[in-house]
DNA sequence: GGCTTACCTTTCGG
DNA sequence: ACCGAAAGGTAAG
């Protein structure tokens, strides 16, 4: 059944459009008609629209559930949305230090307004940034979307489409996961895959992975490198997003194209080698504080390329340039 | 130890 | 439209 509420919310607190679309999950799918987004969280399927001063959602719940009251259901699903957007940590007064401390973030701050860190579930934000080495956006949902329907559990038809949770990891540990990936196309991520899933399990499953909220940040990313598949960069990205390590800085090419600006003794390095990335994780942490990682965040919502305003001179569709673009920019198009 | 190179495949961009 | 290069890297050499 479905139920329905709203969560007071200015557009500075949160800028759903950016939020859902910069690389931190790969789940949301974008209704222009409707202007709502549709997505899985906590094994349900949410329709969230942002208002001027809310965000309204009509959630499908779980048959799991069905002894509760509606307001109980109520009740839970507010927890739950508030909990995915953090909506406890305000985000005005961390722009307002960021802004402070670096004059680059406050020319940003107006344009990229309400760029926050969703909490995610640790499991599936394991396996999605496994799926995120040396990969594009788009080619990870698509990776993601194939994970979800092969080996997660059916919650809903919405529009006609089935829709899926995200797997467990006991469906990911099989032999034949890392097989079955490869004819998916997921290449040599695939075997990382199922390895990974192996060896979570081994060390106690997703409440060992959930745990890592509770241990430091460094000996929480100590713990996750040494999963196969993720390396220093995707480890802090988990740290990141569901793990509450807030300082996390992942440098990713991106951040050390923009570090360069920062940073332009860097200009002159090729690559980031493990001696560069601590460097420039080091210099955010110190240019932003505690919640560096969340300022990251908005500097790399606004260097993606899909996230960027049209350039102001150019001509909107005169030209045959844009007769490619159209097309590419069907998931990606504004309000 | 720190720095290149191979790896799967898709998408990008000149 | 084509084709090399890049893509939110990791692990091995």
């Amino acid at each position: 059944m479905w139920v329905k509420g709203r969560i007071p919310c200015s557009s500075a607190e949160l800028n759903i459009d950016i939020v859902l679309q910069c690389g931190q999950s790969f789940r949301w799918k974008r209704d222009l008609i409707n202007k709502s987004w549709q997505g899985v969280f906590s094994n349900k399927l949410w329709i969230l629209k942002q208002g001027s001063s809310e965000i309204s959602y009509e959630v499908l719940s779980s048959d799991a559930e069905c002894h509760q009251t509606k307001v109980e259901k109520e009740q839970i699903c507010n927890e739950e949305l508030v909990d995915y957007f953090q909506f406890n940590v305000p985000l005005v007064p961390l722009y307002d230090a960021w802004s402070q401390a670096d004059e680059k973030f406050k020319k940003l701050a107006l344009r990229y307004q309400g760029v926050r860190m969703l909490r995610q579930d640790p499991v599936e934000n394991v396996f999605s940034f496994i799926c995120s080495s040396n990969n594009n956006i788009q080619r990870i949902s698509s990776m993601v979307e194939h994970l979800c329907s092969s080996y997660g559990k059916q919650i809903a038809v919405y529009n006609g489409q089935k829709v899926y949770s995200f797997p467990e990891l006991s469906s990911l540990m099989d032999e034949s996961v890392e097989r079955n990936l490869r004819t998916l196309g997921f290449g040599y991520r695939a075997k990382y895959i199922q390895k990974a899933a192996e060896i979570i399990e081994q060390r106690g499953g997703r409440s060992w992975l959930v745990n890592l909220r509770n241990v430091p940040y460094v000996e929480a990313k100590a713990s996750l490198v040494s999963i196969p598949g993720i390396g220093e960069k995707v480890a802090d990205c988990i740290c990141l997003m569901s793990l509450d390590k807030t300082c996390a800085i992942p440098v990713d090419t991106h951040v050390f194209q923009i570090a360069k600006t920062y940073l332009p003794a860097l200009a002159e390095k090729k690559s980031v080698t493990h001696r560069i990335y601590s460097e420039i994780s080091i210099f955010f942490q110190e240019l932003y504080g505690p919640y560096a990682g969340w300022a990251h965040t908005v500097l790399f919502s606004a260097d993606l390329r899909h996230l960027k305003d049209p350039p102001e001179k150019a001509p909107k569709r005169g030209k045959n340039q844009q007769n490619n673009t159209v097309q590419k920019r069907k998931k990606n198009t504004r309000i």
